[in-house]
DNA sequence: TCTTCATTTGAACATTTGTTCATATGTTAA
DNA sequence: TTAACATATGAACAAATGTTCAAATGAAGA
């Protein structure tokens, strides 16, 4: 039951402290998006995504990348349920598919204007 | 002047969306921040703070790592000004230094919690 | 001054991550 | 069916990142 062995300076405000740690699950929830913004490349795209959807190749020259290169964090973005997409014909429409994240990205643009 | 040369599927939606794009500089910080926070340690340590300061040997007890691993990610987040410390003796305490970061986290775990 | 303790630092190492290239899938139009 | 095109995928490679370990710093008390 020890949290602190014999290393611990304050004993009850680590205790204190410890108790307001959301769950280890929700903490890697947090990491993931927090993570997917956290790359040029994929910041860029939900950006883009932000203003109306395009297309995998339209996207690519936004982002000044290969189709591939975009094809891959399209992946990743959709995996996480930040980004979704629909078929028309041949081509591939994504869009922003979480209202959350648009918050996040408009509060970090603030941040970082300010 | 040719943002797409050939390859692009829809030029005039491309040219709208590229004038949305924030400046590259801007981009840049926004990626700092979230990729400052999309690191479990890192998260795990600004959650801590986010209750009340701590010195280095603490954070290390909540956060089950060695001290020498929260002094490494605590310079990472001094230097982004996300974090502030204090010296008190031997002791340093660590504090949050950014109200902006406070709520992009209330933010996400608001997200993570619906 | 010497010792102790909290924190920092640097180098080394293992891991993760993003991009590239080549190839595969799947849709359209001929 | 075949050719052309948009997108996806897998393997390989290079670069970035986090942790560990050992050693250094700097403050307090003996």
């Amino acid at each position: 039951m020890d949290i602190c062995a014999e290393k611990c300076i304050n004993e009850k405000k680590v205790r204190e402290t410890v108790e307001t740690i959301p769950q280890q699950e929700d903490i890697g929830q947090m990491v993931d998006i927090f993570k997917a913004l956290g790359d040029p490349s994929r910041l860029k795209i939900v950006l883009a995504l932000l203003n109306q959807e395009h297309c995998v190749c339209d996207i690519a020259v936004i982002c000044g990348q290969t189709d591939s290169a975009i094809s891959h964090q399209l992946r990743i973005l959709r995996t996480m349920k930040i980004v979704k997409n629909r078929r028309e014909g041949k081509i591939i429409y994504y869009s922003i598919d979480d209202d959350h994240v648009i918050s996040l990205i408009h509060m970090s643009l603030n941040h970082v204007r300010h």
